[in-house]
DNA sequence: CCTACCGATCGGTAGG
DNA sequence: CCTACCGATCGGTAGG
């Protein structure tokens, strides 16, 4: 029997990766797989061999498929969670604030339309206890968005019959579904239906006299304008 | 070897009940599986158990692990459409028909979240061919709310600028998730929130003429009325 | 990172 | 509706 070289190689004889590099690879495959087997439905099997690996050799870079699936869902999480509390402390009065947060919302679910809808159905998915380490004890998305419709409130810009809650709850239906129907087709096509989705959110909450400032009464201005 | 009488029992000695009772069984416990351990990872296995049968068995009642579910998504989906489809066409103008649909759509959803939630969540999941079938080839779902849109900006209730697609699609997202957050507590937590829902849809997208009828200037009437 | 496994469970079938 | 199965596949482990 002749002596074989022992080189570490896989089956189709790739070069291995460092293992930052792979471990980014594997969380995008992951998310990937997720996506269109469904979180309960993806395999380790089926992310394996789209990185070319063996199903075994995954257990070198995660100790267990739930660990794997949960680090999936909370860079999904995070990441938005990120830009929305970025933009609700840019300068404004909280009603521009809360537009350019759904905006923002908008537009980077548009631009990540894999991880946003990883993040919605897997999320729900985990058991209680994780799911609170994920979202956070007090609900930090939610919380963003009802702190400024508050704030707003308070400001005199939202209607004081609003319910916070429920248009917060209203506000994160449209735009956390936006996942699935959107479908790029120019490149402005995320900037367009963040726009105009947060212009209806707007419009939901406003008092009489905001939206008078937003549609002029149709004489001294061009009609085309909208106030941002 | 003594003979042994051949009744037809199961495991745990209960009564056979008639075929069509146990096929709504079998339906409604599919449901409730399916809620509960996501659309993918629900098993023929648990189905049995809960209902107290052998898994083989379930097979006397439906071909496929796939029939049974497809006919619990149409059963769920047909449920909700018929109900929006029929509030569609009572008397009132068309704004008015969209509130009143926007109502009892959410209204249904909050009575039955078990059925919301499969019908959102395992509809998705379908492959391509059977999702039209149910769902239909026109998209009926969303073509009631975007038609009384269209007919609603014709009569000069809904702003011009807006776009009925647009808007169908961000009322669905809103009354679509209510089964992810909703949690009854009194009778008429479900109305409540039904009503709440559709004032906010109502209001995105309306003209400001109207909105000056549905908030009188804080002056002549009783300021808790709220125009149906 | 691979080879070689394991026990558990899946949807489904044969035959009654 | 049950008994008795089957092939396939699952997440995961031992050992290198």
């Amino acid at each position: 029997m002749p002596a074989r070289t022992v080189v570490p190689r896989n089956v189709t004889g790739t070069q291995r990766k460092p293992r930052n590099e792979r471990w980014s690879e594997v969380l995008t495959v992951a998310t990937e797989v997720i996506y269109e087997r469904g979180y309960e439905a993806a395999t380790l099997q089926e992310i394996a061999d789209r990185i070319g690996m063996m199903k075994a050799s995954l257990y070198y870079y995660f100790p267990s498929k739930e660990t794997l699936f949960i680090e999936v869902l909370r860079q999904a999480h995070d990441t938005g969670l990120a830009i929305v509390q970025r933009a609700a402390n840019e300068p404004g009065d909280p009603l521009q604030r809360l537009e350019s947060v759904i905006r923002q919302h908008v537009e980077h679910t548009c631009n990540n339309l894999v991880a946003a809808a990883v993040c919605q159905e897997g999320i729900r998915r985990l058991p209680e206890e994780i799911r609170r380490d994920i979202v956070g004890g007090d609900h930090a998305y939610q919380e963003v968005f009802r702190s400024l419709i508050v704030e707003a409130q308070s400001a005199g810009l939202v209607r004081p019959g609003a319910n916070p809650r429920l248009a917060t709850l209203s506000i994160l239906g449209s735009t956390n579904t936006v996942y699935r129907w959107f479908v790029p087709r120019t490149p402005d096509d995320a900037r367009l239906v963040a726009v105009e989705l947060a212009d209806l959110a707007i419009r939901a909450v406003a008092t009489p006299e905001v939206l008078l400032r937003r549609d002029p009464p149709a004489s001294s201005e061009d009609p085309d304008q909208q106030i941002a």
